[in-house]
DNA sequence: TATGAATGAGAGTTCATTCAT
DNA sequence: AATGAATGAACTCTCATTCAT
């Protein structure tokens, strides 16, 4: 999926104006934009191409001329959030000088991810998305991951000498995925229950649990 | 959907031949155990009536005679799946001696749980339709949590004496639902990484985060 | 292509009414009525399921209820001009006494059926058709012969008895259908120049080429 | 379709360049050539004016910038493939010597034509698209005539003397052309049956049926 | 109660055509 | 003249649901 790039626009054609390419790439920021409130409203399943081609103010033909489908888009979209994610992390661990503050860094990665919820929300929903389809099943899994560990293996790991490994790297980023996709879904399920005060209390032992504390 | 709620017309009940009413039952029972399983291979928005009815040796027809729609069944599923839940671990407890046993009990409830991902998955995508639908949200997590907290309420507490109030009762049971939930759907999505002996090592602590040991 | 059949009902199911098949029926052939119409007007690539089904009075789920799909229908009714193509040259053979009034009988066919251009105009239409589809040619082209040439085969060769080999049959067999499907194209492509007098006056002749007049 | 007639704005052709001129009917010419190369492989009512116009190594806008649409760019590729063929035959006629000569030349200039079953397929289509069109039938069918026979008509009859009046003429060449459509589709639909050697047999005495031998 | 034919809204997708550049 | 992004109508097909039986 996602074959479909735009071709670069080659020099050896028409000049192109490069006002062209301005509108397209705007076109395409806006059906992004759009997509992402869109499936953060319906989900992924309920939304329909239509809705995100009207919410950006664009044809369902404009959509079709920047994505494969449904499908494509949602991906995209996980794999920018996942950058954005790495980009957030890896600043913040740039800026820690020692190692105490590295170690708030990371916790206040995850902190501010918990209260992410429509991210996470969607990300359980690509999760679903990928185990029904079983075919595609073993991909995404390692592209998330990759993706979703880059930052810890190429970085963490020079910031914090005890975490070297790469398998125990991913281990603890699933398992705190899971932590995190678990509470959030059931926070939003359950807002009196699992409120914010009784989160705040309990995550930082279940985070304990699963990150290494030297 | 299901706006409509069951009227059942229980004048009409009195007559009927007994005979029928068993036949009735056998197929309403053939229905859900075949929508169970649909459910479960694939999901609950990509089921299709007909493929749950055929699964029952049944027509769309005998479907429509015995739920209201899709979503019926599936709520009433769930039900079930919580009510059988209780059951279990009423009947586990009854069993157990002492407080040694019964915590054990409670703890083979909870790894029995995260063994049965099927349904794990099934209540993260109730929960996604509660969620879908903010309509129904209310009453669809305050029947959730009455139902997964009675044993908890109605019987732990007589068990256990450190637990008493039904309010850190329902908090922990929507925990424990968190990590299982997570947990499950993100070991289905990367069996390798969170592998069975990983989880093994991690749960008891993360369980005993969120639990009491008193 | 049309594998999905009417389930014959199985006298173990309940009674069934009988009245349901009826329906069924007459919806299929109101439907296969419909599209006859529809194509010849239209042709088969411009043909729009929704107009088939509103001329059937019914709608585009009973269309995709007994057909597959287009493509279904239309080879479908081609198969079915074929049959009662057979049917009408077996019954006049089957009248005539003596080799002379058979020979007419043959010609007889031939020549309603050039005056029966619509279906000529579909039947180039098919094979413009499986042209265009090369995976399916040589199963079309060889149903088609097989029900071209069936009654050839099997009859005309007890009745004359100087046909005998089916290779030469189904040589004269399509060599007559390009001779009637091409004449029946310009006839009507232009009616004043190649009209029927003309069409008349040249048959004969071009007929005589092809078949054998020993 | 097509209904615009093509409006030639004729007094800006003055100020061009040579150049622009050039360049332009290169533009053309290369879209002509690529539309029939699609047209032959797809056929008319699949070929995509994007294909068309990727083959050229053109744009959508330059397709459009040539030809109204798809229809017209078809209807002028039938015209060139008649003036092309008109050509041919007036060269070879003007070549013999004497009526010997000329009727091989017709001859062969009629055989060549059979092989050209891709030319043929297009010609079908054309007519096909013709009769789906009433309200363009009368003039397409005109043009097509005129141009079929002008040939003919300005040039055999001064070869042939027994080829005099234009309305037998005109039927002559439908006919002929009825011929050469129906076994070339049929060549095509079954080559192993209608196979090259059998063709060879057959046509001269169908040929002979239509055309006169004085 | 159960059947299954029928409905019809709506999904995803394609593509001839337009239009700002 | 040429570009190619964008339009939007039209298409095929699916499926939850209804309804005559």
């Amino acid at each position: 999926m996602a074959e479909k790039t735009k071709e670069i626009t080659e020099e050896e054609t028409a000049p192109k104006s490069g006002l062209q390419a301005l509108r397209s790439e705007r076109t395409r920021a806006a059906l992004l934009a759009a997509a992402e409130k869109i499936f953060a409203r319906d989900g992924f399943e309920a939304s329909r191409i239509e809705d995100i081609a009207a919410e950006a103010g664009r044809s369902r033909g404009a959509f079709y001329a920047n994505f494969l489908n449904k499908t494509d888009v949602f991906l995209e979209l996980r794999a920018r959030a996942m950058q954005k994610r790495a980009r957030e992390i890896r600043m913040r661990l740039s800026r820690a000088s020692d190692e105490a503050a590295r170690t708030a860094a990371v916790n206040l990665h995850i902190i501010e991810q918990i209260c992410d919820t429509q991210s996470l929300l969607l990300q359980i929903e690509f999760k679903l998305f990928a185990l029904r389809h079983p075919e595609m099943l073993a991909e995404l899994a390692e592209k998330h991951l990759e993706a979703s560990t880059r930052v810890h293996e190429q970085e963490l790991s020079e910031y914090f000498s005890h975490l070297s490994d790469v398998e125990p790297m991913r281990r603890k980023t699933l398992a705190i995925e899971a932590l995190l996709e678990g509470f959030a879904l059931n926070a939003l399920f359950s807002p009196q229950i699992l409120d914010r005060q009784y989160l705040e209390t309990l995550m930082p032992g279940l985070l304990g649990e699963v990150l290494p504390t030297p």
